[in-house]
DNA sequence: GTCAAGTAAATTGTCGACAATCTACAGTTT
DNA sequence: AAACTGTAGATTGTCGACAATTTACTTGAC
């Protein structure tokens, strides 16, 4: 964003620094599954095998604590958090309160380019569903849809908390390891938030949001359990 | 939490990493004032100053980036946030969409300890105002109520993302240089939520609570334009 | 056999040093 | 004078080593 612009064409190359890397590395390790819940995460371990120090190994761990992927235990070390059924429940209550602000004053600033912006999304929920593609691009898709609304609100801070959230939820729906729902009835779902929407109609999307966020928390509730 | 109960009752003592000294201290510096926003937090000057190396001073920025007192720019350091009037408005924004959830959940869940534990601050609101203490008092005993409401509501995530937003406020707060409202009058706001919530009614303690914080986020935001 | 104390290995916490990068200023060209 | 280039100083990024702490194991007493 601050970036000066290229007076040519070159792309600009990998300009991320070390810990950033790392992170990446970690975050899907650990929301892949590879690293199962509740294990240590070694700083020596994880340095020597991406060949690096233990510092950037350590900012890393620190940035995935504060996206709730870890949990750092003084003097023990790094831990890949566990979830519970009531923590995801919580979670799922969080996002109902961000969500349901976020529509209210969606419903109210709505303008073209949100319409459009969101109609694309959801033509592309529907793509994902057909094409039968991995559940990870579907559950990011999905994610996809709802974080182009908080990024509409016009309030950075609903954003910023969605990430954490989105975050943690994929982290647990990958736990799950199956989608929660049939695909294009998930698309489906997201239409009447959009037509409440056009329309200006708060308490309308209000309810349609929240009819979704619950059923998405049921179902997603119930799954975790079979886990348990 | 989830230390280990002392056998005796002998206080725990310097538990605490030398991270997180290290960040109090910058924290305290930076809502005090005395590091302007803007201005830069050299990791080597706060080091000798504090006399430790640069290692857990950097951790302990990392800590403030999370809080959002600092941010940092790859390969130029961690500066103090700028905050302006927009962003306080969206902070307050989020601080309703959580609090209403909060009151809603208080609602339902309502039982004699937290009806103690919350009429107890109230009186502390009152003693303080009474007592004319220094600000930081005061506005830590007013976030204190609501921080135990977030705690009252049974889900830990409304806690922790209110504990983000308290750190910013107080930060905010500070940076206006005096209180926003007499403080007696402060006290008594709180009040009205209290009442609705004993009663178990809902929408009036919605109401309640939305109207105490947009009317401090209306008056803050008037304060706080005055410096910019 | 169980429990406690002691000890050794492994891991995290902290440090000082060097490499990479940015910033500011001087020198050069147009 | 304005704009680009080059260099020196300062600052961050990364590293390997040592100190402090935890963990696992062994030893010994009851």
């Amino acid at each position: 964003m601050t970036e000066t612009q290229p007076t040519s064409g070159f792309q600009q190359l990998d300009r991320e620094g070390l810990v950033q890397r790392v992170a990446k590395i970690l975050s899907r390790a650990i929301v892949s599954g590879k690293l199962a819940p509740g294990a240590r995460l070694s700083e020596s371990v994880v340095a020597r095998e991406l060949g690096v120090s233990r510092a950037p190994v350590r900012e890393a761990a620190r940035l995935l604590e504060s996206s709730g992927l870890v949990i750092s235990e003084p003097n023990r070390g790094f831990f890949v958090r566990q979830v519970s059924a009531k923590a995801l429940n919580d979670l799922y209550g969080l996002r109902l309160a961000i969500e349901i602000a976020v529509v209210e004053r969606l419903a109210q600033n709505w303008n073209d380019e949100i319409d459009e912006t969101l109609t694309a999304q959801v033509a592309e929920l529907h793509r994902v569903a057909a094409e039968e593609t991995d559940m990870f691009t579907q559950v990011e898709a999905d994610m996809q849809f709802h974080r182009l609304m908080c990024n509409g609100s016009d309030n950075p801070k609903f954003l910023q908390v969605f990430e954490q959230i989105a975050i943690e939820t994929e982290f647990s729906i990958m736990l799950i390891g199956r989608l929660y729902d049939d695909p294009t009835r998930i698309a489906e779902t997201h239409e009447p938030i959009l037509a409440a929407l056009r329309t200006h109609d708060t308490d309308a999307a209000v309810k349609a949001i929240s009819y979704h966020i619950s059923e998405a928390q049921r179902i997603v509730i119930d799954q975790f359990r079979l886990l348990e």
